[in-house]
DNA sequence: ATAACTGCAAAACATTTGCATACAG
DNA sequence: CTGTATGCAAATGTTTTGCAGTTAT
């Protein structure tokens, strides 16, 4: 970590509060106190697990405040929104933190983070060739961890089956 | 398209029940009508979509047999679930047809495919680097297309602003 | 002052579950 | 026959919405 985090802290503050600034919306205490929770924990939190954090930390915020500033915040890039699969999607603070993918254990549901390069080219020949203007991508990788910490949860009803072998 | 549907449709009808069959499962017409529907609807579809086609075609099935069978049908790879972006999942077939990964036009909702040996080699490389053992993977680029069938539709509220330029 | 934002609760939405009935093995 | 699968409707869990009251500008 090359950056403390009390200097991200304030750089997105202020990336923040110029971004609704500019969009002539307001800079409430909730919309900073969302921001500011994100980024405290570092991880892949749901929105409502933020949301408790931020009750449990004493701040009186709403769920749909939550939603809503999770939105704006994503929409100006300093948070990234996952859907790992399942139904309920993640954020990821994206501000001073080194662009990455996934890796999902089936097993512990934990995520994992790799960079490779070559990710970068694959995007831009695919752009090129199909005349697709790209704005992001989500690669994720699952598969078995093989932590002593995962569960290893044995399969339901005996051996994993596969028709393709 | 190597292989005509037909033929495809009996391999996969097949596999499914000899899949059934392994697992003490019944083979009910149902299960094998979403079968059907699913491979003769090329594309990516929702649940509920497939569930109102098959209605319309005369089958009584219920929702939740469409997705107990479309569970079972991803268990066995005959179908791949996929998770793009929104809630909603999307099912695609998967035998009988080259691997590909997912380009999403933002403007108009379309889905395109494409292939690049080198993700192969990423989950290789990943694997083999953070002894994790990959079981499948899904990478999706967003951006926007530029065909003239895509509404384009414009931003709310004006320009897309991005805190990261 | 006033339009935007908030909290709350209700609505919406996709998916899952419980249970009585139907049917494949 | 028997237990598994089905349809239906109700339940679930996540996210969105409507609205009366609050607050940043």
């Amino acid at each position: 970590m090359a950056t403390p985090l009390t200097g991200v802290l304030n750089e997105v503050e202020h990336l923040f509060a110029e971004f609704l600034r500019e969009r002539g919306q307001r800079q409430t205490p909730e919309r900073f106190a969302v921001l500011k929770a994100l980024y405290e924990s570092d991880g892949h939190l749901d929105a409502d697990t933020l949301y408790s954090q931020l009750r449990s930390g004493g701040i009186r915020v709403s769920r749909a405040t939550v939603y809503n500033t999770l939105e704006l915040l994503t929409e100006c890039r300093l948070v990234e929104r996952h859907q790992f699969g399942n139904r309920q999607a993640k954020y990821e603070r994206a501000y001073g933190f080194r662009q990455h993918d996934h890796l999902l254990c089936l097993d512990c549901n934990e995520v994992f983070e790799f960079c490779d390069p070559r990710l970068q080219s694959v995007q831009e020949m695919v752009s090129e060739v199909l005349h697709f203007e790209i704005n992001h991508h989500s690669l994720h990788l699952y598969g078995h961890c093989r932590r002593d910490a995962c569960p290893n949860l044995p399969t339901a009803g005996g051996t994993r089956r596969d028709v393709r072998g």
